[in-house]
DNA sequence: CCGCATCCTCATGGATACTG
DNA sequence: CAGTATCCATGAGGATGCGG
């Protein structure tokens, strides 16, 4: 796109940064972890590596992301400026917008269990958690995913070793919906694989909504 | 854009539904009330006659936009659809996160001051209104605006003939900016004209983020 | 290999003119 | 008024090249 909307409105006005196409979907890649550019490709098929370039150097000089020398010294990691960061909480709200357009499943679409590292966050989101604690892991294509309730809140994250109350196994589909509370554990019993303890999954999952 | 990112990801699939050019900015439009045609053409400086029909003619499809028959009958007007006013979170976030790029200025920019009926109550959002009520109407451009802060929260509408406890007369960037918190009553004084209960004012301001 | 830059093709966007 | 039709400029996407 590129052309400017001229107007003085917020949305407008972000629209000129983040508007252009890729440019949330390179958000997303960073906000799950700083990348270097092949992780970048890999992370969002069908891009053209002249788009990924150029996006990248506008979001720069936009300061939504920052290039950062490599551990090593040499190479180049993308990551998000705190600014950029902050775009965490629009892109969450979109993703719950989203949710009617998930159930209907990935219809052979790409699918990289990482992305549930920000969805599972946004869906979860808005969700009283319960006044008992338990830890939970999701388990898609093999990897397990952590999603911990406390009385604080509900957090998300790649399966470190920390002990777990229960494991579920489903199609992300099934594990959109429950977490968006479209479905219930009861409804779609039969397409969940639970190991371990139930209990624990309910009290992840019967959080309400406020 | 129109090509689809054939990507399972919450993010992409609402992207291919609101992520094209112009599609936000019409659901804005929208948001601030149902529009006709020429209406979404005087919202949308610059938008191009054959974008626009073809863009509500996605969003028609998308089951964003509805169109309804106007009250004479004949006519249509467009009008959000339950789905499509679930937007208004992702914009408001959207709003929210652009207010660094507001503080600029217009530098010569569109601006209708309906656009603030969308922007204020984001930016107010996440404030703590304090105990007492107050109501003070934002004069911009001739137009007022009305303010209304209640413990229960902040509401902004066009003014109705409420009884006011104050005016306050200022440039856009400047009530953008003390909405958003970036700025204080105190820091632009000079650059606000208050007409009657500048206390009341206070109060509306003064809510702190949480 | 990685990290781009270049080239080419075609779909899309934008401005204007025109029509039921 | 509410769109269509047309034409042109731009941007997206794919393939390939190339220095480190």
């Amino acid at each position: 796109m590129g052309r400017n909307y001229r107007q003085y409105c917020g949305l407008a006005r972000a629209l000129e940064v983040v508007g252009d196409r890729w440019n949330l979907l390179i958000v997303r890649e960073l906000l799950i972890a700083p990348a270097r550019y092949r992780q970048l490709i890999e992370g969002l098929p069908g891009v053209a590596t002249n788009l990924l370039t150029d996006r990248l150097r506008d979001l720069e000089a936009a300061g939504v992301v920052e290039r950062r020398l490599a551990e090593d010294g040499a190479t180049v990691v993308y990551a998000l400026t705190p600014w950029g960061a902050a775009l965490r909480e629009p892109i969450e709200g979109l993703i719950r917008w989203s949710a009617p357009l998930m159930v209907r499943g990935p219809e052979g679409d790409h699918f990289h269990d990482e992305w549930l590292l920000i969805a599972l966050p946004a869906l979860f989101a808005g969700r009283i958690s319960p006044e008992s604690s338990a830890a939970i892991g999701l388990s898609v294509n093999g990897q397990l995913i952590q999603v911990q309730a406390t009385p604080a809140g509900i957090e998300v994250s790649p399966h470190e070793g920390r002990e777990l109350d229960a494991i579920v196994r489903a199609e992300p589909p099934i594990i959109l919906g429950l977490a968006a509370g479209m479905l219930t554990l009861d409804n779609v019993h039969e397409l969940v694989d639970i190991d371990g303890d139930e209990a624990a999954v309910r009290t992840v999952l019967s959080a309400q909504r406020s």
